[in-house]
DNA sequence: ATGGTAGCGGTGCTA
């Protein structure tokens, strides 16, 4: 089972680009972010077409979390637990059935910048929320995937110049330490447990020329519970696409699950 | 220190 997380930058706008990596990459999962949609208005068709079950959890405008899967998915939830009064849409899950069930969910951590300031502290209580509903996805002992756009730059070795994002709410230490504290209950950060080197990006941004000087940082990722390392087969970060005509400015970043 | 680009939606916000 191949699943890949894929921070979109609108739906609308890319539906055709994404079109032609499905037909490129034939993933079975993908987990979508800042589809910038409501639901009624997110364009299905395309994907229904080849063959892909499409479940969304959508906003006017902005963020909005998508999952598309060639597998049946069942049990869908939508929104993070916690907090009644944050309409932001950033996190639906559902099991997809393959040989075994998978849980998986597809995550639009908030960005918190600018840092110190009201968004940053929504990023910290966000994590924090995140935290309590991985742990408890961890109990139920099934193999857990959690993708998406963590807004987090775990080490200084995923960025290219890392000093540049020493004050940025992606780097800070709170952030880092959040991130951990999920790490920590047991995840695996699904790229470092097959690719150890510096360099490997996942977001170049549009403006300074960024893809052009590969200034990027790696922000894009997938969390695998120990059930779900176990199953791990292989994982890469789809760089070429960023290099497409009208590219999100983050590409996909996938995994081969032996499930 | 600033401004550089993109998507959504029809203005300014978010990133």
């Amino acid at each position: 089972m191949r699943i890949a997380t894929y921070n979109i930058n609108g739906i609308k706008a890319r539906a055709e680009a994404l079109g032609a990596w499905l037909d490129a990459a034939t993933p079975d999962v993908v987990l979508l972010q800042e589809i910038k949609s409501a639901d009624a208005a997110f364009p299905r068709a395309p994907f229904e077409a080849r063959g892909y079950a499409v479940e969304t959890h959508g906003q006017k405008g902005f963020n909005g979390v998508a999952i598309l899967s060639k597998l049946p998915l069942a049990d869908v939830a939508r929104g993070l637990p916690g907090d009644d009064a944050d309409d932001q849409a950033r996190w639906i899950e559902a099991t997809v059935s393959g040989r075994r069930p998978v849980r998986i969910c597809s995550l639009y951590l908030p960005n918190g910048n600018p840092a110190p300031g009201p968004k940053y502290d929504y990023k910290l209580a966000w994590m924090a929320r995140m935290k309590a509903r991985a742990a408890a996805m961890l109990a139920t002992e099934m193999p857990t995937v959690l993708g998406g756009d963590y807004n987090v730059i775990p080490q200084p070795e995923d960025a290219a110049r890392p000093q540049d994002w020493r004050e940025d709410a992606l780097f800070l230490l709170d952030s880092r330490a959040a991130f951990r504290r999920i790490l920590h209950l047991g995840y695996a950060d699904a790229f470092r447990l097959r690719e150890s080197a510096p360099g490997h990006y996942s977001f170049w941004d549009y403006q300074a020329g960024a893809w052009q000087r590969d200034n990027g940082i790696r922000i894009d990722h997938l969390l695998l519970s120990p059930q779900a390392a176990d199953l791990l087969d292989g994982a890469g970060i789809d760089k070429a696409v960023r290099g497409w005509e009208k590219p999100s400015d983050h590409v996909p970043v996938w995994i081969d699950l032996d499930a």
